[in-house]
DNA sequence: AATTGAGTTCAAATAGATTTGAACAAAGAG
DNA sequence: CTCTTTGTTCAAATCTATTTGAACTCAATT
């Protein structure tokens, strides 16, 4: 086996066991089981990885390895390592809470937090649109508390960055 | 109708789209959809609602219902209210986003977290029980840099809640 | 005690998301 | 230019989670 028996071992069971413990954790995150297995196997490995030792370790499709690394690579969670042995692209993982927190946030929160501004705003108007209906205070009342969260979170999730970055 | 149609009319355009809003915010904490309908009608609804009342406007089983209001009371989401008119139970919800989000930190995330660092100390062990492996010491700090994920965590999560409760 | 109404439970059905795998593109190597 | 290797795409298959609905419990009412 020489050299190349690093990529086709199996898993160890330290190695298993350490990616299920991130597969439990990209699930409360609602992120796909295939993501924390990438991740936690390149968290755990000391070499970059490439899409090959992916699918060869984990034992998942070559496409499950292709479109869990974009999305970690879009996340920040990953980025190519500069080995470039021949033209085969290896991946090594970012282990910065504070980046891989902002990642999230950037890519996973923010655009919901946008598009829910924008909805508030058109239920703003269609309550000052009705007429004299009796609930039209109530209802900008709520509306309004609705609004008050969403600055809370623009506000609080820079200072969580601010925090987790020490 | 008389008195009866607040609990029987469908449901209205406003309504709806409030209710989307709250279906796409819950989808975002991982929760299911129902849970989102079910909080949506209770936020908008300027007086309480039964459990049939949710059956009949929002078009969903009494399982349903049943189940996502449970969810809801376990979450601190929302609570009975005073009315007893027999022996019908109406519910009204909680809208302080602080008491909200530190009952979704008290029962989604922090038994995640603690299940977590029981793994981790049991990784830990494992690897201090690696005879002379060359790579556990990148093992045994890369746990340590997990410890410090979730130490964190916990330092941050008690301080989110404080700034929310402005 | 029997009946009715309110709510819960859980197995089966459904809906929704992930994974697969085969076809395809792109880029060196010969 | 053609062959091979690497990686991507996406429709179909699979898997997981949610929803349903019928059977059930419990309590109040007659």
């Amino acid at each position: 086996m020489a050299d190349g028996d690093r990529s086709e071992k199996a898993l160890s069971d330290f190695e298993s066991r350490v990616i299920e413990f991130f597969c439990d954790g990209v699930k409360i995150l609602g992120l796909p089981k295939s993501i924390g297995e990438i991740y936690g196997l390149l968290f755990i490995s000391p070499d970059p990885i490439s899409l090959d030792d992916l699918v060869c370790r984990l034992g998942i499709s070559k496409g499950s390895a292709s479109q869990g690394l974009r999305t970690l690579r879009e996340l920040g969670a990953v980025r190519e390592a500069e080995v470039t042995s021949g033209r085969r692209v290896y991946y090594e993982p970012d282990v910065e809470l504070k980046r891989l927190v902002g990642g999230f946030i950037k890519e996973q929160v923010r655009p919901h937090l946008s598009s829910g501004e924008e909805k508030l705003d058109s239920l703003k108007k269609m309550v000052g649109d009705m007429p004299g209906d009796v609930r039209s205070d109530f209802y900008a009342g709520r509306l309004e508390r609705l609004s008050r969260w969403s600055s809370r979170a623009k506000v609080v999730l820079p200072l969580l960055q601010k925090f987790l970055g020490s």
